[in-house]
DNA sequence: AGTGAATTAGAATAAAAATTCCAAAATCAC
DNA sequence: GTGATTTTGGAATTTTTATTCTAATTCACT
């Protein structure tokens, strides 16, 4: 019998329906032409299949076996259907900001954009204030480092094992303190080993504690934290503060997420360099 | 002497504010054009020359001659700028974090810098692309739950252990199956409670699977993930699509968590008015 | 391993779009 | 009003872009 020949969609949100009902069994290249205008719908609107075909990695014959396969003539086609939806959809950010915040002040919609901001700001923030060369240091101290061991509560705890999973992908050996079982770790820290200690205003006990042993058991330690007041600057350690803006009673965390991010990459970074270097 | 022969502006402002200087003493037709762009600048991006001729009642070598005299050497180098403005929040990473390399400035803070704007683009990408319906939608799904099953693993795990913390913060019954003891906690899910599954690709056969038995026992679902392909968007679900910026082999997590943090405080904010009510 | 069907890559072609050019019309200076 | 100068419209040309076609490859199945 025929192929499912139904009609092409009429609507951007039609065809991310149809995505999502057909996406999934499309050979290999036309399922990346999918991934990949599914990850960057504003792409399509302006540019050329051949830009479109290198991004997602195909030749453009493939885009455009993509397009038909989806039911359009071809990529012109499709393409139309991007860019009458882009004129209404393009109001600036700022617009659209004020716009999710007048729809009244506790809609879901208004925090988001509240939390948009804040983590904006605090990313921005962060951003200006670190200090490149303290960020050298805690980088070329988690490089030279064995283990690095990653210790987090509470707000802290997805920033820690974000790290773990950053420094699993790298291949990176990393222990994530995580407290389950109440078992103590502490006599896993080792000569040679680093610490990454996280923790933010109310400090959670637990982790300054395994700071505090890992000082005394000269370890290498990275403090992530918000202030100068912490606890964990009291420690002999390379200090990095991170501070976010409230919204409400809450906090961003994107901020400690983005220095996560960074610091991990890096230090994989400087590790494969210094690995190809002798 | 010769004309005022500036060369084509660089930024979309800069070139406004040659309309604006320049604009009043055009010939007739190029006034026609200037007024046009003006107008409707967002059209510029998606059309072509005859269509914005034809729209500027002009004929296409007016439009032509508009943009040289501007200092562009044509319509296409025009358009160039308009695209790029409007793409600009998704420059590709990689190549730029390629350059960086390149330049020898791989340095820590030049790294953060990177995280830093890709983490401001993908919140400010998730504020312009919600849609605030659905976030009320699953708000409401989540307040009418009786516990809340927070289900993310691997880069998504930060995510699914932020929640777990703010609905703990806020007194919420919620549960985070984090696959400790590779304990299946499958019976745990009982009428009455809902899910938030979180998944990005490579999805995570676990989360998804979990998810899917969920749903077949009928639970309301909250499935935060990246592409409409993602097997998670495939679910009976109220689905919110957070899509990240790579920088390089990493995406950031900042706009998810960003999503995590306002959804988990509507519900909260939710819950209370709703207590209060009765 | 061998066969047929599905899928792919890249070259060839067609279509569409941008750009140039120039004769005609309009405008200006006197 | 006349000649010089600018502006205009549209056809001709060039360039870019979309689309199709086919041989080669991969894949699923035996």
């Amino acid at each position: 019998m025929d192929h499912d020949e139904a009609g092409a969609p009429h609507t951007v949100e039609a065809f991310y329906e149809r995505l999502r009902r057909d996406g999934h069994d499309l050979p290999k290249r036309l399922r990346q032409c999918a991934d990949y205008v599914a990850a960057y719908p504003d792409k399509v609107a302006v540019s050329t299949v051949a830009e479109l075909a290198e991004a997602a990695d195909v030749p453009p014959s493939a885009f455009m076996r993509f397009c038909q396969e989806l039911g359009f003539s071809g990529f012109s086609h499709m393409q139309k259907l991007f860019r009458e939806e882009y004129a209404q959809k393009w109001p600036n950010y700022a617009t659209r900001l004020t716009k999710l915040r007048d729809s009244g002040n506790d809609t879901p919609a208004a925090l988001l954009a509240e939390f948009a901001e804040a983590g904006r700001n605090s990313i921005e923030n962060l951003a200006r204030t670190i200090d490149p060369d303290l960020l050298d240091q805690a980088v070329g101290m988690l490089s030279g480092a064995r283990t690095i061991h990653l210790v987090g509560n509470r707000r802290a705890f997805p920033v820690a094992s974000y790290l773990a999973y950053s420094f699993e992908k790298m291949s990176i050996p990393a222990i994530l303190h995580s407290g389950v079982g109440n078992l103590k770790l502490d006599n896993l820290l080792a000569q040679g080993d680093a610490m990454i200690a996280i923790s933010f205003a109310p400090y959670t006990a637990d982790t300054v504690e395994l700071a505090e042993e890992a000082e005394r058991q000269g370890l290498g330690i990275v403090a992530l934290t918000d202030l100068p007041t912490s606890p964990l600057a009291r420690l002999d350690a390379v200090r990095l503060f991170v501070s976010e803006i409230d919204v409400g009673a809450f906090r961003s965390l994107s901020a400690a997420l983005t220095l996560a991010m960074a610091l991990s990459v890096a230090v994989g970074a400087h590790r494969r360099r210094h690995e190809n270097r002798k």
